[in-house]
DNA sequence: ACCTGAACACCGTTCAAGT
DNA sequence: ACCTGAACACCGTTCAAGT
């Protein structure tokens, strides 16, 4: 089966070992994290996948924290930008904010990345550089349009977030329904009532954009 | 010093040993997370600071997990939400927000738990029953105090994180600082041109209430 | 210059055994 | 009913040693 019983082992279940590189671990560790969650993204686990020790990855990355960040970025790479030219405004601000949620919605684990890194990568700074076009082909500038990406980009990555940890777990969506439950109407009387809404989706991702929006544009300086 | 010298050993580093409890664990818990960060918060540190081991733990709390929210809630304590009778419900929302924001800024820990766990505490719930009261007053209900509630915790919670993180390491605000100055004017000059504001806070905080606020109350449903 | 093995200092959780 | 010790299966990171 092999042609020589040295030193070298067959290797037929993988395309034939290639060289580690930052740019192979990122992937195998961004692999790595939409398969297995956000558990999945361990040092020590991207080097068993990369059939070598972990200590092999610091040549290549100074650490966890460092390798979080790129994975990150290089996980928004699917996100799409409409062409600026064709639509409204609007409605490519939309889509585009759309585009990343989907992309969240995909791998839940990039969601919780993006909620706890701060982003610097180029993907990252693409989406955030097109929203602020938008915004300025809507007439916002200035203090609004910066603090108003973070808000957008804020909200579209938590409410992917909360989705992800609700289907992560059927426990936790339990836990959810049975806190909401047992509420005690006395004590939480509003809640108690709007219980339904506060765990109703759908709609909701549209919603938040909207009164975002509406209230930036109210409030120009 | 002791009155017998079979068993019991001489205690005088603590005042006296309590017996273990939940709320004990959760209060010893607190602590760790205040003065250590997130990474106080584990189950063998804790079991550390009680002089026992973490197996003990495991008859009080089911995992780490429930631990956190257990912890996350009791954080909460200190928020102050003032009496609704006394000024106008926008003031109240405000300062109910403004001490929610104050409790996050003491303890970034609490921050990070905030946004990774689901809230079902009673404190928790106070906060929110409390701002949807306000939001009621103010003339808002159903669909958009439901997710309006959502969101203004959110936005609180992300800007007491953000702070938290770029207070807790100066590497992180320098690695952002650097990457945005270097920032290539070419590819992304929206960003380029709004650098100062991207990265400044204080009026922050009040400017998103506002926004979100403004927002609501014109999409009513 | 890159890779490896072994070690260090940690994790959460379980479980049989003790009181 | 509670606590303990020891073990299992993991972590990130470092470092001397090899090629």
């Amino acid at each position: 089966m092999n042609n020589s019983n040295r030193t070298v082992i067959s290797r037929r279940s993988r395309p034939a070992k290639e060289p580690l590189s930052k740019d192979l671990i990122v992937k195998t560790a961004l692999e790595l994290l939409k398969n297995e969650g956000s558990s999945g993204l361990s040092m020590r686990k991207i080097a068993k996948a990369l059939d070598t020790g972990p200590s092999s990855l610091y040549v290549y990355v100074t650490n966890l924290q460092e390798l979080s960040a790129y994975v990150l970025d290089y996980g928004l790479d699917k996100v799409v930008l409409p062409d600026a030219q064709d639509g409204s405004w609007k409605t490519n601000l939309f889509d585009a904010l759309n585009s990343y949620l989907t992309v969240l919605y995909e791998s839940p684990g990039i969601a919780e990345l993006a909620l706890t890194t701060i982003p610097v990568g180029s993907h990252s700074l693409a989406l955030m550089e097109y929203i602020l076009g938008r915004l300025h082909e809507g007439g916002i500038r200035s203090t609004s349009a910066a603090w108003g990406v973070d808000l957008l980009l804020l909200y579209a990555t938590s409410v992917a977030f909360e989705q992800a940890s609700r289907d992560q777990k059927g426990t936790t969506l339990n836990t959810i329904l049975t806190s909401y439950e047992s509420l005690d109407v006395m004590r939480y009387p509003m809640i108690a009532n709007l219980r339904d809404e506060l765990l109703s989706s759908g709609e909701r991702f549209r919603w938040g954009l909207e009164v975002i929006l509406q209230g930036i544009l109210q409030r120009q300086d």
